[in-house]
DNA sequence: TAATATTGGAGAGTGATACTCTCTAAAAGT
DNA sequence: ACTTTTAGAGAGTATCACTCTCCAATATTA
């Protein structure tokens, strides 16, 4: 298909293709002529990956890069890829305290949970810890625990039920899950808070 | 305090602090004088307030606003809040399909959870399952229960863990609570897809 | 065959966001 | 008297993610 059909498809903009084929995020088609290129489905599916990813995910460009560089990494093993491609999506100007970065790795530790020891995820949690110490909310023991019982059940659920006939397929499914399952998780949050809220609070009105 | 001491004691530059009280984001100091204002510990508060949501919850400014106007908000109920919050802190373009919204109510529905019917929280979930469903990925029931269950209990010991002392810090800590917890939810989630990960799928290295 | 449309490629321009800098006149400290 | 700090407002900057404009080279259609 030429680039007007792969526009059509997608929803995106003849000059957004373009700029994302400059960027290096979009594969060049085959050049058919000087002035003419053939795009397949692969395209299509790339586009959608990408725009699901800036669109839902809130992830940068710069990050979707990163991202489908690990998920174009052929050589790498399956385990691998995740861990790559939570990598790429961790920013990297990072810091958290090493009483922050200790208690993540006591936890880990407790939960014997198989993580590399340099995983950047776990500089990302220590870092959120932090945040939270910062404006002076310390989340406490109880509170943690529960969040990472939660965090396993739905890790678990959310792996076993990866695709897993074709590598391609789960390597995306994967990037996918990751990126868009967080908005999901954290939306049915929210609406478990206010459920949470209206039990503990809500005496004088019932919502409607 | 003067303009520099809350400079000092929050690292935001006198300069953002002007560009946060001209945005109206931080409440005018007591003036004395024309060219003199007193601060106080509630724009410390405050400030370190913005700059979390900002920094670590990764909200924008427009948003914070938002966030703000109804933290200051004293004529609401207590449980009124958290939706007023959570409204505040959803983009105002979504859009679901008729079939996601139908799902979320029923998910709300079946677990008997009180929500309000016209929660935007509702039209968030169901356009998060929306973007899952574009690129080709269904998120099925049982996964989706798994995420639900987990939100629950999630939910239920963060309301919980809330201080209850003193109304505009149960406030501040809702705030904080639901937008700095949710990057150490998914810090947490992601170790833990690293492990399940490795559990079924890494059978020759094992993590150092 | 002539007129019209589409394409690849590259550079420039745009709009939003979040600062950051500069300036002025007033006042406070020394 | 002199230096420093401040409020307030406007202008300038950096980044991001497009979006527009242009050109020569084809393709398509009349």
């Amino acid at each position: 298909m030429w680039i007007a059909e792969l526009s059509r498809r997608t929803d995106v903009p003849v000059a957004t293709i373009k700029y994302y084929l400059r960027e290096g995020l979009l594969p060049p088609g085959e050049a058919v002529g000087a002035t003419r290129s053939r795009y397949d489905e692969a395209h299509v599916r790339r586009l959608r990956l990408i725009r699901a990813l800036v669109e839902s995910g809130g992830l940068s460009l710069a990050r979707v890069r990163g991202v489908l560089a690990e998920v174009d990494e052929e050589s790498r093993e399956l385990h691998e890829v995740l861990g790559a491609a939570h990598g790429a999506l961790i920013p990297d100007d990072l810091v958290a305290t090493p009483e922050s970065r200790l208690r993540v790795d006591d936890l880990v530790a407790d939960r014997s949970w198989l993580v590399y020891s340099e995983s950047r995820d776990r500089l990302l949690l220590a870092a959120a810890l932090d945040a939270l110490e910062k404006v002076g909310y310390h989340l406490d023991d109880e509170l943690l625990e529960t969040y990472a019982s939660a965090a396993t059940e739905i890790a678990d659920a959310e792996v076993s039920h990866l695709p897993t006939d074709d590598r391609q397929r789960t390597v995306e499914a994967t990037v996918l899950l990751t990126a868009l399952g967080g908005p999901v998780l954290l939306a049915l949050r929210r609406l478990a808070q206010q459920n949470a809220s209206a039990h503990r609070y809500g005496t004088s009105h019932l919502p409607g």
